[in-house]
RNA sequence: GCGCCCUUCGUCUAUCGGUUAGGACAGCAGCCUUUCACGUUGCAGAGGCGGGUUCGAUUCCCGCAGGGCGCGCCA
């Protein structure tokens, strides 16, 4: 038995746009199993590609991880300032014969495939360098080099998820190591990287699968060790299409802008393709206890919001107050609405243990909470308006008199306004709605005591007197 | 075209050959109730198709169909 060797995982995103929600996937089933095995979370910037890589990107995406509370562990890698390296394995490679130099046009390349698929041959590269020697002239061009790969056999990843995966040596290519001008591919870098950065379980999308067999070529080729692979089902759409803009492709900050909480976020992702029986709500430190790769299903799932949207109204419910108050506020920052004064704070923190309960999202309980926000003279929504009928607005100018000596709290004016609809020969709720369209300008709110009881004395009937008729 | 992967309620999933195929979200109905929500009770809802293997297949094997991914001097 070898020494147990500590876990390393990474999360390795390009940065040519934002974190989306598969992306988000991944890395937390990352973080997830390093938390799980006591290894290490590493963070890696494929930054390769120049012409697509952006600063913005970057910044989201380490933004994003933030949000989401995905803590890597040691400094960020970034791919590009690597390229030396790369070019030295690639080098290392040539010297002993298991790379080659190949000195193709793209145009002659193109012909190539272009001739494969009309006789509907397999597209790939031929090899017509794998064996030349350059005698005589160098053509001019500057030659890439190529993977002298292993033309029969098979190459066998032991996928963690989907199982032994076999590829045949002949449908795999002796693909580019080494572009033109003498930086790096991805196949290339991303073996180095991991190698040098010690990673031992590579866990990422599907969409990989086939480079698993390409990247262990190179592995092999260096002799070094093989990490073990897990690859994860893509995330559909709720069509069941591609993620695209339209549906769930969001990036994962305009979640935090949608109102959605990081807690809600991990377990909803975590759901998606890994499952503990019939565990539904996980916290987030049971998951880092149960996490495995066994678990990981092996087919595609799509986001579904509405349960998004159901765990975050869970998570909300089980947030303290004052977290949620001040998320609440952040968010409104953010939004770009007024600051609220220290009263209107304090009103927010008072009504947050009813708003919390009847609001999905932060956005939903900040527009439920809107008559925290609103000034005199309310002006009641159409359902409001029809509330407020004429007899509704001569109860409640009797109302105030009878509220004059209430003590201002919720239970005290609760008995008060019952008292005073068995006065009047009146259902509770005859009372309640006006009074609720009155306070609020809508037919739901908060139960409409708690809603006084927040807005104070003087405020309350100052809008019940907005719409009492004398 | 070639290769690889996938296939249980609308959606996410459980099931390690024998279950009335379970749970959750969504939906519908009831209860609770000052509205809404929460909570709660109930209803409806699934193994793509065709072959095998087996006493017995959702589960194992093969084929087909459907879906996805890959096949760049992108990552």
């Amino acid at each position: 038995m070898s020494a147990p060797r500590q876990i390393v995982t990474r999360f390795a995103p390009s940065p040519t746009g934002y974190l989306h929600i598969g992306g988000a996937r991944t890395a937390l089933f990352n973080w997830l199993y390093a938390r799980h095995t006591g290894g290490i979370f590493r963070l890696r910037i494929e930054d390769t590609d120049r012409a697509r890589s952006t600063p913005e990107a970057i910044d989201a995406i380490l933004e994003g991880m933030a949000w989401l509370g995905l803590h890597h562990d040691g400094e960020v890698v970034y791919q590009f300032a690597r390229a030396a390296r790369h070019r030295e394995v690639a080098e290392e490679l040539l010297a002993r014969g298991l790379a080659y130099r190949c000195y193709a046009t793209h145009e002659e390349l193109e012909a190539m495939r272009a001739e494969q698929k009309a006789a509907g041959k397999p597209m790939r590269y031929d090899g017509r360098w794998r064996d030349r020697t350059l005698d005589g002239p160098v053509p001019n061009v500057p030659p890439v080099v190529r993977l002298k790969a292993p033309q029969t056999g098979e190459t066998v990843i032991e996928d963690a998820v989907q199982g032994q995966v076999v590829f045949r040596n002949d449908v795999l290519d002796d693909f580019v190591l080494l572009r033109g001008d003498g930086t790096p591919t991805y196949m290339l870098s991303v073996v180095v990287d991991d190698f040098d950065m010690g990673v031992t379980h590579i866990i990422r999308g599907d969409d990989h699968l086939t480079n698993s067999a390409r990247q262990r070529q190179i592995i092999d080729a260096m002799g070094w060790p093989q990490p073990v692979y897990a690859h994860l089902p893509l995330l559909h759409g709720e069509d069941g299409a591609k993620l695209s803009k339209r549906h769930g492709a969001l990036g994962i900050h305009e979640y935090r802008n949608l109102g959605y909480l990081p807690e809600a976020m991990r377990n909803y992702l975590l759901r998606l393709g890994w499952s503990h029986g019939d565990s539904e709500t996980i916290s987030t430190e049971q998951a880092i206890d149960w996490f495995n790769l066994e678990s990981i299903g092996r087919s595609p799932a799509r986001v579904d919001f509405k349960k998004l949207n159901n765990l975050n109204g869970f998570y909300m419910r089980a947030a303290a107050d004052s977290d949620l108050a001040t998320e609440t506020e952040a968010l409104l920052g953010r939004l770009g609405r007024p600051a609220l004064t220290e009263h209107q704070r304090a009103q927010l923190l008072a009504a947050m243990p009813s708003l919390k309960d009847r609001a999905k999202t932060l956005i939903e309980l900040i527009d439920n909470a809107s008559f925290i926000f609103e000034t005199r003279p309310l002006v009641p929504d159409d359902k409001a308006a029809k509330a407020l009928s004429p007899e509704a607005r001569a109860r409640l100018a009797r109302l105030t008199t009878a509220l004059a000596e209430t003590p201002w709290t919720a239970g005290e004016i609760e008995a008060a306004v019952r008292a005073f609809a068995e006065a009047e020969g009146a259902k509770l709720g005859d009372v309640a709605q006006p009074l609720r369209a009155a306070l609020t300008g809508r037919t739901v709110s908060p139960p409409v005591f708690d809603v006084m009881a927040t807005l104070g004395r003087a405020e309350s009937l100052a809008r019940i007197g907005d719409q009492a008729a004398a």
